[in-house]
DNA sequence: CTTGAAAAATTTAAGAA
DNA sequence: TTCTTAAATTTTTCAAG
């Protein structure tokens, strides 16, 4: 798909402003309603914008503990890393799960309501692949800065 | 601010659905369109619901690496932490950042256009504290699960 | 919280650049 | 094609009960 520049404002738009309406969209970008309404549909059926998230503030909405978990597998097999990938995509408190290379397999993010949940999620994370893997757990001090969406103007070349 | 199951149901519709209509959330949670309203806004000002996004299928707009970081400070003082921590705020590539208990100090994840500028900024997270930033990266190689809300059943008790 | 009416936004269709 | 205009539908918003 070719993204002309109208296109990117609206995808840099509608990243930071899921709500915006249609028409203020439409002003932002120098296009009647209709034909913006045209490109978010083209974008959206397209997939290159897809759900819209609403951000809650956690801490003030109930009591609850965020880990930022490292794993590392003994059995480096496809099949083993299959395993351990569903399995984790399975628990809802696994927020976030990612493959990587270097020193890790995966790096999971996962939240749970105090910490005697989150250490009874922790020994079934253990128990996919028993002593084959190797957890390392990070509890979120402070949130310095959270996900707000991705730097566009930087990662798209002029 | 209390939080009944109306509510609840609220915040949980609109973490993972922020575009739908008022009218569509108020028949889902049984409620009038207006009440629905007022009880949206209360919600959104009480900062309970905050920025709402839409989330970018970034490899299919642009090319990118993504790079989840960990870093440790050999300087554990109060001001070195604060430096760190603002230095990166201030760099747009740096999508997330959190400190952490553990064996490290921050975890970042970095989103960049290549391999190359991922480098340069790498080398500038270095530069903040010259010789006292231990650094480790680890390439996405695969998005397991994304992001896409908390599991607010399992969070909230019954 | 609900109703109901006025204002605003969305959506569709027809036609011009 | 892609856009704009313009009319029909739907939604939002607000005052009153």
């Amino acid at each position: 798909m070719q993204l002309d520049n109208i296109s990117q404002k609206i995808l840099s738009t509608l990243q930071s402003e899921a709500r915006i309406t249609n028409q203020d969209l439409a002003d932002r970008v120098g296009l009647s309603p209709s034909s913006c309404l045209n490109r978010v549909r083209k974008l959206e059926s397209a997939q290159l914008i897809g759900p819209y998230l609403g951000t809650l503030n956690l801490p003030k909405i109930c009591r609850s503990v965020e880990v930022i978990v490292t794993v590392s597998l003994k059995d480096q097999s496809t099949e083993a890393f299959r395993t351990f990938q569903t399995a984790a995509q399975g628990h809802p408190e696994v927020v976030e799960c990612y493959t990587v290379s270097g020193s890790f397999d995966f790096f999971l993010r996962i939240v749970a309501p105090d910490m005697a949940r989150y250490n009874a999620i922790n020994d079934q994370l253990l128990d996919i692949l028993p002593g084959m893997v190797n957890i390392s757990s990070h509890v979120v001090l402070t949130t310095v800065k959270p996900f707000r969406g991705y730097p566009l103007d930087t990662l798209i070349e002029e």
